[in-house]
DNA sequence: ATCCGGTTGTGAAACACATCACAATTAAAT
DNA sequence: ATTTAATTGTGATGTGTTTCACAACCGGAT
């Protein structure tokens, strides 16, 4: 309970979220000890109370540590023990099946709006929403008290797009358009590629009869930087 | 063109597959310099020449390398230089926008076939698919020289449907469910789960007024290990 | 009260990776 | 032909990360 985020390793950052992950999906009461959660993520045990003993002690020899306090004291250091808003940037084939989607909400993220700037999206209800239009993304964003959405525009506007969000007050944002975007300094994107996902499964293929892939690997960053293409 | 994948650092193989996607978006004719590609990524220039000296000499000294032998020689030490087919599992909302999305090609995969349970959904058209029966599953992945995957059934049902497509001869899975699935050693997952995307956004939120966010962090491994919560 | 199996927390050593700095090389200009 | 400006490829060095191995610790059994 004493060190920053700022001075863990980045490697172990990624591997703190993980843990949470999972802390996450056990009974709050029930204790875990370093060689369980070996097994699940694949990581050494030695290596997962290193990653712990960056930021404090909270185990007890001999027994583990509960879930409970685990899970909070991570939360707690890498700071997403919040609720968070989110909203839903175009409401095509993608951002329809996320309105559809429930299971944020586990994670502390709360859907709570959608926008499109086809004409004929604007007003249709969807899940439990009803599609707002993009001009009033300002007053949804306050209104709101969003901070976070989702980008699913197609590739052509998602230069755009991300500039109206900035402008609207978003400071993170969850890329899942093919296109690499700019933002300001002080806004996150992190973007989802799946054609890169297919890449990185085609890689360990023709790696057969190579290493077996066993070691588990890190985990990417933050924040794209240039135009480039697609 | 001498080493092999197996002595390269995994964390250079990360970048060498950003390297990749970036060249694939330049034209073939150009030439691009380290410190091109330094601006692009945001990692230094030294590295990314470093990172290509681990398997071979592609550049000219003064000039740069040139786009198209240079991504083609990383396509070649990654083993990614080849087209695969992909099978769509699961044609809810998310499998049925996958079915509508043609970027792929671009990167040489090829969906090229669809599978329900529901017989309801089996025998729709869907883009230029007919959804066929799950129970085809062998036949379909033979016939059609397939052996990559994208999971997206309901979580409930992911371990289930990843024991038929390992037995239908699946060796390659991108799992869009948020359920961790068991698979033998030899066929690798790769998991997405736009939670965790979202609290790694939540997360840099949290850093603001610490370190800025410029430095480009790894990229996540392969396998999944064992059963988890979701 | 003591022992015992199991587990944590951590120095120290080993290893992997990134950075630095520059000689060698090239294309283009003169 | 020679100069110039640009850029590569790489030894050497330094930093960051992982692994090893074990003393200290705890709770429960005897
Ligand atoms: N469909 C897939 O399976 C899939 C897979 C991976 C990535 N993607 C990417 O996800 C994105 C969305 O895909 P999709 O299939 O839903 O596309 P889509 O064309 O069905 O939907 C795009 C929606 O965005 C809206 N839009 C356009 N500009 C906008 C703006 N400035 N503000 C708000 N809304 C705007 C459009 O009106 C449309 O409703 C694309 O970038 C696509 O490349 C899609
Ligand atoms: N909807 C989203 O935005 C979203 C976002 C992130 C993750 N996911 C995940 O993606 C998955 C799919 O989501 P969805 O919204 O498309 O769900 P969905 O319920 O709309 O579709 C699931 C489909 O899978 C089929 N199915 C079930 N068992 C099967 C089997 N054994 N073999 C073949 N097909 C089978 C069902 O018949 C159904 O058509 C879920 O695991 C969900 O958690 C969805």
């Amino acid at each position: 309970m004493s060190d920053h985020l700022e001075n863990i390793p980045e490697l172990a950052v990624s591997r703190l979220l993980r843990y949470h992950h999972i802390l996450m999906g056990m009974s709050q009461g029930d204790v875990v000890s370093s060689s369980d959660l070996s097994e699940k993520t694949g990581y050494t045990a030695a290596q997962i109370r290193r990653d712990l003993t960056y930021f404090g002690q909270f185990g007890t020899p001999g027994r583990g540590y509960t879930v409970d306090s685990l899970r909070n004291a991570i939360a707690d250091v890498l700071g997403i023990n919040r609720e968070s808003n989110v909203l839903i940037m175009g409401v095509g084939r993608v951002g329809a099946a996320l309105l559809h989607y429930e299971s944020f909400e586990k994670h502390r993220f709360h859907v709570v709006a959608a926008v499109d700037v086809d004409p004929e999206k604007v007003g249709l209800e969807m899940g439990r929403f009803k599609v707002r239009s993009v001009e009033d993304l300002s007053d949804i964003v306050t209104e709101g008290d969003i901070r976070m959405a989702i980008l699913c525009v197609p590739p052509a506007q998602a230069q755009t797009a991300v500039e109206q969000l900035v402008r609207a007050g978003i400071r993170a944002i969850l890329n899942l358009t093919a296109m690499p975007v700019d933002v300001p300094d002080d806004v996150s994107v992190r973007p989802v590629n799946l054609a890169v996902e297919l890449e990185w499964l085609a890689m360990a293929q023709s790696r057969r009869g190579g290493s077996r892939g066993e070691k588990a690997v890190p985990e990417t960053g933050f924040n794209e930087k240039k135009k480039g293409g697609d």
